[in-house]
DNA sequence: ACTCTGACGAACC
DNA sequence: TGGTTCGCCAGAG
């Protein structure tokens, strides 16, 4: 039985279980878990699910989520306009002008992770 | 019930 | 080189 709502409540739950499994200190894009997630034209979903991100019971390390240039677009949704670059150093990770620094040497992929779990 | 708008990103002028 | 448009889904007015 699967009602057509059934369908996007799992999109949310897959969104929030990629940026969950996102290691301490590692960050990732949102149309890098958009792509894992078989919609690659999807990443402002992605974007839009963050926003309902706090809803879920469990945690989720939405300060882990940068678009892919790097920048924290989402930092305005935190608490306090530091917030998010605070955790995000917090991990060992500089942020500079609202950019991460380094970025590709911090990316995740989800797919990547996924590569690794089946060696 | 319909329209607009987002924490994106890629394709198109 | 840079502004605009579209796709994706859900929530708000």
């Amino acid at each position: 039985m699967r009602s057509p709502k059934t369908k996007n409540e799992n999109f949310f739950e897959k969104v929030y279980a990629v940026v969950r499994e996102i290691p301490f200190g590692r960050v990732t894009s949102y149309g890098a878990i958009a792509s894992y997630l078989g919609s690659a034209q999807s990443a402002r979903v992605v974007g839009w699910a963050m926003n309902s991100a706090p809803s879920d019971k469990k945690y989720v390390p939405a300060h882990r989520v940068a678009n892919r240039n790097g920048l924290l677009t989402g930092k305005n949704h935190f608490g306090n306009m530091n917030t998010m670059k605070q955790l995000l150093e917090n991990e060992g990770i500089l942020v500079e002008n609202d950019r991460i620094v380094d970025f590709k040497k911090y990316f995740w992929d989800p797919a990547e992770d996924f590569f690794y779990k089946n060696i």
